[in-house]
DNA sequence: CTCGTAAAACTTACAGCGCTAGTTTAACGA
DNA sequence: TCGTTAAACTAGCGCTGTAAGTTTTACGAG
């Protein structure tokens, strides 16, 4: 077949089936021809709209970046800390709704247009506080790795949930790991609860010593 | 050829060989056949050793797990915060020494031999110390988030060089962000410090605060 | 020592992968 | 109208992980 009369395919319609795709079956379950199927086109097809299959997937990526809620960054009068904690939680809510494409968000550059917003969001309010523009651009790095790092993997599907794994031996404090992959869900919530407050507290601490002091 | 009188491969020397070429060369370059041919064998060679090759890279991510530095936690004088602090630099430093293979660790379950020991040592000694263990299964898993995170991805290398990328309209606070690339060791270093040091802070408050009431 | 079994190497081959090159037709603008 | 570009298809390439079959060696039981 030539080229049809109205447009079978569109860089948008693309990302939204290949995101539907490894969302449902997988990331591996992603090749070309299988999405090219999924829209009823064929495989080269898709070559028309990106360069690469990578291409794709970073735009795949930006659409899920482009889900993280960013207002509480538009209200000057909510104070850092709480728009850094609502903020977090909705980053990570957003991959968590997309857990198979994370390993590529988490690894890839984030230099697409959402990812940039989101950075200048973060950035904006940070130094609209008070903070200096070196330590904001830190704590929007530390806050990505934290976040990225906790939506990747699951701590307690780590541990095998076979007792006999835990040889006294070798692993002394480890006799209770069996029964964490049967709490995976409040496991790792609980962690990352807990990872972003103390993340909070002690960079309260670190803006309340630079008030402290003359800034520069 | 048959089976040689004396062995031709070992998982040791697979795994070595594998991770040479990971930090030589990437990820990607690793094929079965790729391997193969840096050990003289054939590619389905590499099946007499390992059951599939997600298993042989399992296995290269252990051994890089087996780099960490565990020996602060045998020192019970030592205080939990500076071991935590320690040991996440030196997990940090195993990562940065084999990048390319970081994207497998962070996402893989950690359920191997050397990933179990490490958390073994991490939550024994926070227990020892006198955290809870629901409490310090938290703190293993959120540093492990950190940590990996922050190995994972550069933050800065995530920001376009080019500054005619920034439209001021729509990344108001981002004029100087197409500096970052070129600083990419100093910000990302500064930034999984920075975060450290804000974790630790806030753990040590959060452990205070437990010590003021009854361990339960 | 013999013999059956298991193991470790090779070769051949499969199905699937991302992507290129070439062809056909439609859209677009001069 | 016509040349160029764009979007679809087909055929095909080199590469991928891995299965199946063959050959030889190691091992352990009898």
């Amino acid at each position: 077949m030539a080229r049809p009369r109205t447009p079978l395919l569109s860089r948008d319609r693309i990302v939204a089936a290949a995101l539907r795709l490894i969302d449902g079956e997988g990331l591996e379950v992603l090749s070309t021809r299988r999405l090219a199927a999924e829209l009823s086109v064929s495989g080269p097809s898709l070559y028309n709209h990106f360069a690469t299959k990578d291409e794709l997937l970073d735009a795949v990526v930006d659409s899920v970046i482009g889900e993280v809620d960013l207002s509480m960054f538009g209200r000057p009068d909510t104070p850092w800390p709480e728009a850094l904690r609502a903020w977090a939680r909705s980053y990570r809510a957003a991959l968590a709704a997309h857990p198979n494409i994370v390993p590529v968000l988490a690894q890839g550059p984030g230099r697409r247009p959402n990812a940039l917003r989101l950075a200048d969001a973060v950035f904006g309010h940070l130094v609209d506080s008070g903070w200096p523009r070196g330590q904001a651009t830190r704590i929007g790095a530390l806050m990505r790795y934290f976040v990225t790092g906790s939506a990747l993997a699951s701590f307690a599907a780590g541990f095998p949930a076979d007792a006999e794994v835990y040889d006294a031996a070798d692993y002394p404090h480890l006799g209770e790991a069996h029964r964490l992959a049967g709490h995976r869900g409040t496991v790792d919530e609980g962690a990352f609860e807990t990872g972003l407050e103390a993340l909070l507290e002690g960079l309260v601490l670190r803006f309340e010593r630079l008030a402290a002091r003359p800034v520069r």
